[in-house]
DNA sequence: TATGAATGAGGGTTCATTCAT
DNA sequence: TATGAATGAACCCTCATTCAT
C-alpha cells in the first residue's frame, strides 16, 4: 500500500468569517491581475485554498463577489482617509493629511485600488456601485472646501463646488494610478505633488480669486 | 434564439473603407453601452448591418477591433486638440483652448469618450494601448508648462512636470466623465470650471511658489 | 448564497418518527410545489426546519426521500378508500362511496396528490413505482366489476376488464387533477360527475349491452 | 501518412428548416427516454449529429426545446384527429373516428406522446403549456356533446358539459399510457375499448339519463 | 443527536471564430 | 464580396452528498 506522505497537514474546518476574508484577499488579487471578466471563479477559488461551491455559497455571485471586493477595499479606504482627517485643523492640513493617508493606502493596497477604481469603471452593473463610492469622496472634499469657505466669509454654489471636488478626486485618482504603477514611488511624495497641484489653485480660490474665459473669444 | 427574420433589403457592395466606418461606428457604439466584454460580436455586426464574416475579415479578433476603436477615437481627438491650440498665445490662453476644444470633443462623442477612458482601463490587454495614449496627452500638457516656465526663465525637473501634468490630465479626465454622465451640460462651461481648478495652481506654480508639508510632521 | 441568519430557538431532540413525519410534510409541500428535480434538498431540510445531514440519516437519497413521500401518500389513499367501501352495499353504491372518498382525499391533500400523479409519472425511477400504485386502483375497480359481473351471472375477459378499469381510472385522475387546480371546487359534486360518465356507461355494460365498430369501416 | 477512410460523405450544411426537425426529432426522443430533466442538451445534440451551439442557436433555451416538442407534437396530434372526423356523420360515429385517429397517433409516436403528456404534466413551466393544448381537446370533445344533445333538443350547462368531457379526456388520456407501455396491443382495438367506456355512458347522458346520489346517504 | 463546513461532478449557456457556399 | 451554417472551448453556477465536530 502506497503510504500517502502529506506535508500539509490537511486544511482544517475554519469559521465562515475567517473563509470569507480569505476569499475576498484571493479575489482581489485575481480580479485585478485579470480583470473581472477574464478572471475566473475556478482561480480565485483555488488561490483562496477552497472549492468553488463554497466560494457560491458564501458571497455569491461572481458580479456579487466582485461587488463585496468592491465593498471592502472601499471600506477599508474610507476608514484609513476618515481616521487621518482632524476637524480642528486649518484646511490645508486636513487636506494634506488626507491625502497623504489616501495614497498611503493606494500604495499599501494596489490590488485593492485596481480593482476599485480601473475594473469597476467600465462595466454598467459596477460604474453605478464604484459611482456611489466616489460621490462620498467628493462629498468629502467639497465639505472640506464649504467649511473652509464659511470660515473665511465666503461661499459658492453647491453644484459648482461639486464640479471643483470632482475634478480634485480625478486628479488624486490619476496620481493614484500612477502610483499604483510605479512600485518604487513614495506615497508621501506623491502627496505632497497632489497638494501642489489641489491647494495652490484652492487656495486662490478661497480667497476669491477666480478665472474667467476672456471676453473676445 | 436565432431568430428568423429577413433582415433590411440590403444596400449591397460598399466600398471597403465605408464598411470600416460603418463598422467601426458600431462597434463603438456597442462597446461604450455594454462594455468590452458584454458586448458580442453579434450585435456589432447586426448594429453594422452587415454579417460577422465581414467583420472578421476587415477588422480582425474582437481585440483588435476594440484598438481600433480606441486608435480612431484618440486620434479624432488629438487631431480636435491640435487643432485648437495656437504656439503662439500665452500659456493660460492655449490651456483654455485647449481644454474647451478637449470638452467640447467628449461632449460630441460621448460613446467614443467611454470607449476611450473607461473600458480600456480595466482589461490588461487594453491598459498600456491606453497608457500610450494619456502619456501623448500628459507630454502635450507638461510641454506646455516647461516652455511657460522656460519663458520665465524657470525650470523644473522632468519627473515633477510629468506629474503634475497627471494629475491635471486626471483631473481633466474626471470631468469630462462627469460631462459624459450629464447630458444637458454645456463642455464650455466645464471647461471653465477645469479652468479654475487648473490654472490658478498652474500660475502659482509658474511664479515659483510652492507647497511644502508642514516640518513637525 | 446562504445568508447569514440564526435559526429558530430550535425545537431540539424530538422523537425520531415525529421528526420524519416533518420531513415528509416538508418534503411533499416543496416536491408539489417545485417538481422534483428542481425542488433542493435544502429547500426541504429547512422547510423541515431540521439540517440537511438530518435528512439524509432519516430518509436517505433524494428518491429515496420522494418514494417515501409516494408510499405514504398512496397509504393514505388507499386506507381513506377501503374504509369508505363495504363489500355487501350494491356495486354503484360502492363505486359511489369510493369516489367520494377518493376526490375528498384528493380535495383535502392537494399536495400530496401533485406529487403521487404529477410529478411521479415523467421520471423513469418512479414512474414504475406509480404504476404499481395504480395497479392496485385498477385492481380494486375491475374487482368491483367483476364481483357485479358475476352476481348477474355474466363475465368479460380478464384482460379486457383491467383495460375498462384502467380507463376509469384515467377518468377519475383527470377529474382529480381538476379538482386540483380548482380549489373551490366541491369534492362530493366532482364525485357525482364522476359516477355519470362511470355508471351510466358501466352499467351498460354489466347489462351486456357493449358498443361495436360499425362493420363497413 | 494515414488514410482517413470516411465512409459516411462527411455531413453537408443543411438548411434551417431541416436541420430544426431533426433536432426536434432527437429531443422528442432524448426527452422521452430520460424525462425532462436527465435529458442532456449535450445527448440531444448529439442524437441530432450536431453541435450544442446549433441547438441554442435555432431552439433556444432546454425549456424552449422542450416546449417546441410540445408544439410540435400536439399539432400534429391535433392535425392527424381533426382529419379524421367528418361533421356530418352522427355524433357515436365523429368519436369513434376521432378516437381511432387519436389511438392511431399514439400508436404511431409512442416518444412524441410520451414528452407531451407524462413529462410536462409535473414541473410548473410546462403544466400551463400542456393544460392549454388539453383544453383545447376537452372543448373539442364538449363541442362534439353539446352538438349531439341540441340535435336531440336537450341541454347541459357548460361546465357540467366540460368537466365530463374532462373527465373522458382523462380516460383516453390513461388508455393512451397503457397503449404506449404496451408495445404489442393494437391501437384500434384500444379504441373500440375506449368507446365502451365512453359511449354507453354518453348515450345515456344523451339520452337525459343520469345517476343521482342516494338521498340518504 | 445534530450541524456547519466542504466538495465532486456535471449541466446549461455563451461566444469568438471559421468553413463552405 | 458576402453570408448562413457550424463548432470548440470555457465558464458560471447548482446540487446531492458527506465529513468532522
Amino acid at each position: 500500500m502506497l503510504a500517502r506522505v502529506s506535508s500539509t497537514p490537511s486544511f482544517k474546518r475554519l469559521p465562515r468569517a475567517v473563509r470569507e476574508q480569505q476569499m475576498l484577499d484571493a479575489a482581489v488579487k485575481v480580479f485585478s491581475r485579470r480583470g473581472f471578466h477574464a478572471a475566473s471563479m475556478d482561480e480565485i477559488a483555488e488561490d483562496a485554498g477552497i472549492s468553488k461551491p463554497m466560494v457560491y455559497a458564501y458571497l455569491g455571485t461572481k458580479e456579487e463577489l466582485f461587488i463585496a471586493c468592491l465593498h471592502r477595499e472601499a471600506a477599508r479606504m474610507m476608514l484609513t482617509i476618515a481616521g487621518a482627517a482632524d476637524p480642528d485643523l486649518p484646511a490645508d492640513q486636513r487636506l494634506w493629511r488626507g491625502l497623504r493617508a489616501f495614497f498611503g493606502f493606494v500604495g499599501a493596497h494596489r490590488d485593492g485600488w485596481a480593482v476599485l477604481y480601473r475594473q469597476a469603471r467600465g462595466s454598467p452593473p459596477f460604474a453605478t456601485e464604484l459611482a456611489a463610492m466616489r460621490a462620498r469622496l467628493v462629498e468629502v472634499v467639497a465639505g472640506m472646501f464649504d467649511h473652509a469657505l464659511r470660515a473665511r466669509g465666503r461661499e459658492i454654489a453647491a453644484t459648482e463646488l461639486e464640479v471643483v471636488a470632482y475634478a480634485l478626486v480625478g486628479a488624486g485618482e490619476s496620481l493614484a494610478d500612477w502610483l499604483a504603477d510605479h512600485p518604487e514611488a513614495e506615497p508621501e511624495r506623491t502627496a505632497t505633488r497632489m497638494m501642489n497641484v489641489a491647494w495652490l489653485g484652492a487656495a486662490q480660490l478661497l480667497d476669491g480669486v477666480t478665472w474667467r474665459p476672456p471676453a473676445d473669444d
